[in-house]
DNA sequence: TCCAATAATAAAAACGTTTTTATTTCGGTT
DNA sequence: AACCGAAATAAAAACGTTTTTATTATTGGA
C-alpha cells in the first residue's frame, strides 16, 4: 500500500537514495564524494550537502567489491592456548593497541587471525595475500629465515613485519635494536665486575635471539673475555621457563652471578626461582631485564630494564602500513628503535657499580 | 593476441570460471555450493569436483554484498595510551585468543575496535550496528548501567557481552560470579582471623565492581560483623592504582591487615607496596587475588588466587556470538563461570588458617 | 551561422555473489 | 496424441559501488 520510498527511507541512504534527491545520476554522485574534478564545485556541494543531510555512509562492500580492496588491515596475532601460559604473549594488547589507533583515522578497519605455530601462520598469510582476505598484513616474531617474508615480498603483498629476517630483502618493518640493547646490557654487567653472566633469551630460530646473542656476545669480546656459551638459554618466553632454566643454570658447577632477561613475563619467573632458591637480587644475583610492557618497575625489587614502550611500535606498524597501501616504497617504512636503559637497583650488586674505579 | 581466458585463469577463479568449465549456469554452481537440494546429486558432485580443482574460494565481498552480511564479527577492545599502563588490559590477550579459537572453523573474521573511553566504546557500538559493520559484537567492561547494551538490546543487533549490567534485560553474555569470588576470599580471610580487610576494587560503575563489594559485604554480615566500608578502593585496575591505594590504606589509622585484590595486575602493585613498607605477605599482611592471567604463583611469595582460565570465557564468547548470529535465542545464551580458589601460602597468615579450632 | 572542441553530466557496464523467475525436459495421464 | 506437473537447470535481476563510455549543453573561432 505504502509507496516503496516511504520503507527504503527507512534503511540506510545509498549513493541512489542521494541521486532521487539531488537529482544527480549515481555516476556524478560517486564522482563528487570521491573528489573527482570533473563535476562542477556547486554540483559537489549540494551533493555533500545531501549526504550530510541523509546520514548517508558509504557501503563498504559495495566499495569494496568493485574496487577488489577490502579495506581491511590484517594482524596475525599468536594464540596462547596451553594453560600456565597466559602471560604469554600480554605484549599483544599493546600492539594492537597501537595499530588500533594508528588505523583510526583511516578507512581500514582491524583484522585479527590467530595461529598456533608457525607453519599456520605461514598458511594463513598466504592465504590473506592469495585471497586478497586484507589489503595489508602485521606480523611479529620474525624468524632469522622468515618464509612469511619470503612469500610476501615477492608476491609484493603490502606488510610490514615487527622484527627483520636475516635475509637481504628490502620491506616495511619496525624492530628494536636487539643487538645494542644486549650488548649494553651484559657490558653493563661486565662493568659491574661479572663474568657468568646469563642470557635468558628466546629460542634460536627467531631472528632477535640470535640479535641478541650477537650482542652479549660482543660485549664479552670487546671486554676481552671469552662469552660463556653455556649461559644462554634458550625457550618460550613464558613465565615458567624464566623459572625453570634458572633453576637449571643455577644448579651449575659454575652458576650464573648475573642474568640478562628477554621480557618481563620470563623476568617474573626468574625472579621467582632466584627467590626460591634464596638468592636475594641486587645482592647475590643481578638481573638486567627487557621491558616490554613496563611492569619491571613493580618487581621486588624493582628490576633495571631496557625499556621500549611497545605500542609506539604498534603505531608505526600500523602507519607503516597505511603508507605501504598507499603505495609508499617499502625501502622507505623501516625503523629500528633502540631501547632506553632505566637503571632500578637489581643489577647494582650492592653499589659496586656505583664505586668509582680504582 | 593471447585468448582472454589464459589471463583469466591466472587470476582467482570465480563462480563463472566454474559455469564455464562445468558447462552449467552460475545459478545452478551457487546453489550446488551452498547445499541447495534442488540440485541433482550428480551435477553437485561434478561442480564440487571443479571446485576443488580449480582451488575456487568464495569471494566473501561478492557473498558479502549481495547477502547484506558482512562474515565479521567484532571485539571492542579498550586502548590502553597511557604510558605507565602498560599492563592494563593484557587480559585483552587471552579473550582475543580464545575468540579467536571459537570462530577459526566459521565462515566469520575477527575484526578489532580499540576505544579510549566509554562514551567512545558507546558510539563505535552504535556505529557498527547501525552500518552493519560487523555481523555480531563482543565487549567487555559492562556498567551497572550500560548504554551498548540496552541500545543493541532494542535493535536486536547480536552481541555477547563478558559480563551483566544491572537492568532487566535478556541478552547473551558470558560472566564470572564475583559476588561469589568476593565472599569466597573474604570469607576465608575472616576465617583466618582478619577484621580490617581491604577490597582493591574496579571503579563502582563497573557492574563488576558492584558484584565484589556485595560478596565483600555478605561476607562479613554472615560472620556478624560489619563491614570495613572505609577500607573499599575502587579505581582503574593498573598496577600503580594497586600501589597507591596500598600506600594510602596502610596509612590509615587502623591499617587493613588483609586485603582482596580484583586482578593480578592491582596485586603485584600491592605487593610492591607493601614490600616497600616492609610489610611480610603471609606474615604481617595476608592477600588474596583475582587471577586473570594466572601469574601469581610466580610472585613472592605465591599469592593465594580465585582462578578463571580468562580464555575459556572468550572461547564461549565467540561460540556464543556463533549461535547467536545462526539465529539462536539469546535468552539460552548464557553463563556464569565459577572461579576456583588456589590455595597458595600467602593468605595464611603464618599458618593461623591451618590451626585447628579451640 | 555553423562546426569543433570542451565541459558537465547521464547512462551503462562491471565487480561476484544469491535469489527469483523463466525455460526446458521428461515421465505419466487422460 | 496432447497435455500436465514436476524436476532440473538456465536466465535474469539485484546488492552498492566505481569506472568507462555516451550524450547533451556550452563556448569559441572562423
Amino acid at each position: 500500500m505504502a509507496e516503496g520510498k516511504t520503507a527504503a527511507s527507512q534503511l540506510s541512504p545509498t549513493i541512489k537514495t542521494l541521486a532521487a534527491h539531488t537529482g544527480f545520476s549515481i555516476g556524478t554522485i560517486s564522482k563528487a564524494l570521491r573528489g573527482s574534478p570533473v563535476v562542477t564545485e556547486q554540483t559537489r556541494e549540494a551533493i555533500l550537502a545531501a549526504a550530510k543531510d541523509l546520514g548517508y555512509q558509504a557501503n563498504a562492500r559495495g566499495m569494496a567489491l568493485r574496487t577488489g580492496k577490502t579495506y581491511q588491515a590484517a594482524v596475525l596475532m599468536p594464540l596462547t592456548s596451553a594453560a600456565g601460559y597466559e602471560w604469554d604473549g600480554v605484549e599483544y594488547t599493546q600492539i594492537l593497541s597501537g595499530i588500533s589507533q594508528a588505523l583510526d583515522g583511516s578507512d581500514y578497519q582491524l583484522s585479527v587471525h590467530g595461529y598456533r605455530s608457525f607453519d599456520d601462520a605461514c598458511a594463513i598469510a598466504r592465504r590473506v595475500a592469495d585471497q586478497k582476505l586484507s589489503d595489508g598484513l602485521i606480523f611479529s616474531g620474525v624468524l632469522a629465515d622468515d618464509a612469511r617474508v619470503a612469500m610476501l615480498t615477492e608476491s609484493g603483498f603490502p606488510f610490514v613485519s615487527l622484527g627483520r629476517c636475516r635475509k637481504p630483502l628490502v620491506y616495511a618493518h619496525v624492530d628494536v635494536d636487539n643487538e645494542w640493547a644486549a650488548h649494553a646490557a651484559t657490558a653493563r654487567l661486565i662493568a659491574g665486575g661479572h663474568c657468568r653472566i646469563a642470557l635468558i633469551n628466546a629460542d634460536r630460530r627467531f631472528s632477535y635471539a640470535l640479535d641478541r646473542i650477537d650482542g652479549f656476545v660482543r660485549a664479552f669480546r670487546e671486554a676481552g673475555l671469552e662469552p660463556p656459551l653455556d649461559l644462554i638459554a634458550g625457550g618460550d618466553l613464558s613465565t615458567r621457563f624464566g623459572r625453570d632454566s634458572t633453576l637449571a643454570l643455577q644448579g651449575l658447577p659454575q652458576p650464573p652471578t648475573a642474568l640478562v632477561c628477554v621480557n618481563e613475563s620470563t623476568t617474573l619467573g626468574v625472579l621467582s626461582a632466584l627467590g626460591a632458591l634464596g638468592l636475594r637480587v641486587g645482592e647475590d644475583v643481578d638481573v638486567i631485564a627487557y621491558d616490554d610492557i613496563n611492569v619491571s618497575a613493580y618487581f621486588s625489587p624493582p628490576v633495571t630494564t631496557l625499556y621500549q614502550p611497545i605500542e609506539v611500535l604498534g603505531r608505526r606498524l600500523g602507519e607503516f602500513l597505511l603508507r605501504l597501501m598507499a603505495g609508499d616504497d617499502a625501502a622507505q617504512l623501516t625503523e629500528v628503535f633502540r631501547p632506553q636503559l632505566i637503571a632500578r637497583q637489581a643489577d647494582n650488586l650492592g653499589g659496586r657499580l656505583d664505586r668509582p674505579d680504582p
